[in-house]
DNA sequence: AAGGGATGCTCAT
DNA sequence: TGAGCCTCCCTTT
């Protein structure tokens, strides 16, 4: 589930149900009871997300570091909260709800200065108002390493994952294996704004849907189809298809323990 | 009912 | 490079 765009909505959620409000913190399953109990009883300042991490601000400037990392769920409900179910890592419950978190790969409390390390340690988020593109271009145009690798480097750019980088080198028409040094710098500033406007529509619908209107099935005069993840994409596990736009069949190759797809045909390799 | 894959990342080797 | 995390959902039986 968890690209950068739903932890933005998580994070929106968590202020709007617990934001200055006292929450109770339990851990039913026992492995963060610690934490839980210096939260416990304490006012939510603050929610924020960086990339995939969440990050909850508390009265005591003690933070709340949550990653989902690729299992972790994050639900809400409402009060009275019903009993825990399964392994809750931890459970915040406010006077407008609650919400249980499961299977994350992060989950502790930081201080102030860890909470800036963790910021300066992440690149440059589309979905935050701070970020500076510059500063992924920095690290693009210096490496041979290939932005299929670098847009999924959360110390590059924060925030995309394996829907994001596929789609948005797509959509740009860019080949994935292309090295970061080859990438031109009007092409990172068109990839940089088109994740912002990707990201920007998955906030707010909650999905990933990246097909130009005029590529749709129906305006290609095609039957209808659905993406098996809940959205519309032209390349993301769809190896073997043929391309939305040309035809040509959609290619796929794991790099770095992850699966990438892109189409030959509409992202051809630049000679430069 | 059982099994496999996944939108992520860290750590050990 | 591979194991581990240890949940959810989809597919296969």
């Amino acid at each position: 589930m968890p690209e950068g765009h739903t932890i933005h909505r998580l994070a929106a959620e968590h202020q709007r149900v617990f934001g200055g409000r006292v929450v109770a913190a339990a851990s039913p399953q026992g492995r963060f009871a610690e934490g839980a109990g210096r939260l416990d009883g304490r006012v939510m300042a603050a929610a924020d997300a960086h990339g995939k991490h969440l990050l909850l601000r508390f009265d005591d400037d003690q933070v709340l570091h949550v990653h989902l990392g690729i299992y972790g769920t994050c639900r809400f409900g409402p009060v009275p909260a019903p009993a825990p179910v399964g392994a809750v890592r931890l459970r915040l419950t406010g006077e407008a709800g609650h919400a249980d978190l499961r299977g994350p790969n992060a989950c502790e409390l930081l201080g102030p200065g860890e909470a800036k390390a963790l910021h300066d340690r992440l690149g440059p988020d589309p979905l935050r108002a701070d970020a500076d593109p510059d500063r992924a271009w920095r690290r693009i145009s210096r490496t041979r390493t290939s932005v299929a690798v670098l847009l999924m480097d959360q110390s590059v750019v924060a925030g995309p994952g394996n829907i994001y980088r596929a789609e948005v080198l797509y959509r740009q028409g860019i080949d994935p294996r292309l090295p970061g040094r080859c990438l031109a710098r009007a092409q990172w500033a068109a990839v940089w704004d088109d994740l912002r406007l990707l990201m920007a529509e998955g906030v707010r619908t909650g999905r990933i849907d990246t097909v130009r209107p005029e590529h749709t099935p129906e305006a290609m005069g095609r039957p209808p189809r659905v993406d098996d993840h809940g959205g519309e994409v032209y390349v993301y596990r769809r190896a073997g298809q043929g391309c939305l736009v040309c035809g040509t069949q959609v290619r796929t190759v794991e790099v770095a323990a992850r699966n990438l797809f892109w189409c030959p045909g509409c992202q051809p390799t630049a000679v430069r």
